[in-house]
DNA sequence: GCTTGTATAGTACTCCTGTGCTATACTGAC
DNA sequence: GTCAGTATAGCACAGGAGTACTATACAAGC
């Protein structure tokens, strides 16, 4: 019989839990592993190469994204499941184009994330809700493309090619740091890091940086929950 | 027999399905109520009334931190556990003199809620891991009030006694908007924005907006995933 | 070799942010 | 009635943020 190979990989233990049990009520799934990390993650899946993943976007270390493009750069068989607590087209976008089979937001009902692994598994493309087939797909890119594009942008630009040391200088404002505090982190001169500030507002289309701060948080592109910075003052006691 | 009537809150489902299961694996538990947001907690809380209640800190609508201090002012019997993905000593003070019993972090694995919950329906009080009694979580409440008020506070003031307007304010500042922006929205001077933003910056002991839009997120004080503002461009469809 | 993209850095400029004052008006507590 | 807290708002000021340029250097691609 045709049974279908699942993993989970999510860093919160009780809403992984929640995918486990439902995916196990599935009489025909069988959850061949889990991790709760982007790292761990791709180790389980290099040794179960399940059929499916159901990817949390924010994970610690990696995230969801970088570990559905290690996947297919690697070749591996098995087709991702995006999860995220925010979805919005740029993000969905970006999710297909890195090599995901479906995306789903994180407030998805279990028997709505069960049809969609269903679909994933018989090669189906599921965005939000909506199945489509691997044509259709392509067909329903470009539109999304050529929109999003639109009038303000060269036609074979990506969506946010913001740059590695963009994405560098993005990360500290998310932690609230002012231009000075970054030029000194990353040993720059202060003018670079408003340059570097300047490009991420302009390619993000915001106004200043708490905006782009929101807009990368939001996406899951950086993780506001640090696990180094947690409860001084309370001795944690095994 | 004494069987546990147990609550759940969390506005994701699959999240809930992993603390319910959880729950339910206890076999002198009972799961009578669930609710994904705060204003439908508080209706099936005055209902069932539990013993305990499992409750999210950041719910659409209310948070868990309201939904707590109207559990405790309309005086019904059920104790909290609140449950956040960031966790620090101020929120968690803040969430202990709101009137919960417990707090623990999002990824808490199951065996340990299960515990937190046994020992706050014990009337014990768990603090991240940490199990204390009555009298043993004043001693506490007061060394930790003693340790963050510290030398640059006045002793008697709030940990932060952000007014109401001025979380109205930060609302909106973690939004992205700018001081002109809220001005008109509030209908007030630009310059009183300002006043208020710099209070908040003060009470809250950080240098910037941006930091303080972080602040108030990682705290769950504001969502950063508003239900209203998804998916343009693809019509959801059943 | 040339072009494109990126990281670097500078100058000059505007505008917003945040601070320190002062001040008025309203509300509720004692 | 006084006092504390809050919301309002103004002025003046320093400094940061963000923009618009220009410019150099390096690497990758054609």
């Amino acid at each position: 019989m045709d049974r279908l190979t699942i993993a989970i990989v999510d860093d919160h233990p009780l809403f992984r839990q929640g995918v486990v049990d439902t995916i196990s009520l599935e009489s025909d799934f069988d959850v061949v592993g889990q991790a709760s990390d982007g790292d761990e993650a791709l180790v389980m899946l290099r040794e179960k190469q399940p059929q499916v993943v159901v990817l949390d976007v924010n994970l610690p270390g990696q995230n969801g994204l970088q570990v559905t493009r290690t996947i297919r750069s690697e070749g591996l068989p098995t087709r991702v499941v995006l999860v995220t607590a925010y979805d919005d087209m740029e993000q969905v976008i970006h999710a297909i184009r890195g090599g995901a089979a479906a995306f789903c937001p994180k407030h998805i009902r279990p028997e709505e994330l069960v049809e969609v692994v269903r679909h994933v598994a018989n090669g189906k493309y599921v965005i939000n809700g909506t199945v489509l087939g691997e044509r259709e797909l392509q067909i329903w890119l470009e539109r999304q493309m050529a929109d999003s594009v639109g009038a303000y942008r060269d036609p074979g630009d990506p969506l946010h090619p913001l740059s590695n040391r963009e994405m560098e200088v993005l990360s500290y404002v998310t932690q609230g740091m002012s231009n000075k505090e970054i030029a000194v982190l990353l040993e720059i001169s202060y003018q670079t890091v408003k340059n570097h500030v300047t490009a991420i507002l302009r390619k993000l289309n915001v106004d200043d940086r708490t905006q782009a701060a929101v807009y990368a948080l939001r996406r899951g592109w950086f993780r506001l929950y640090e696990p180094d910075e947690r409860l001084p003052g309370l001795t944690s006691q095994e």
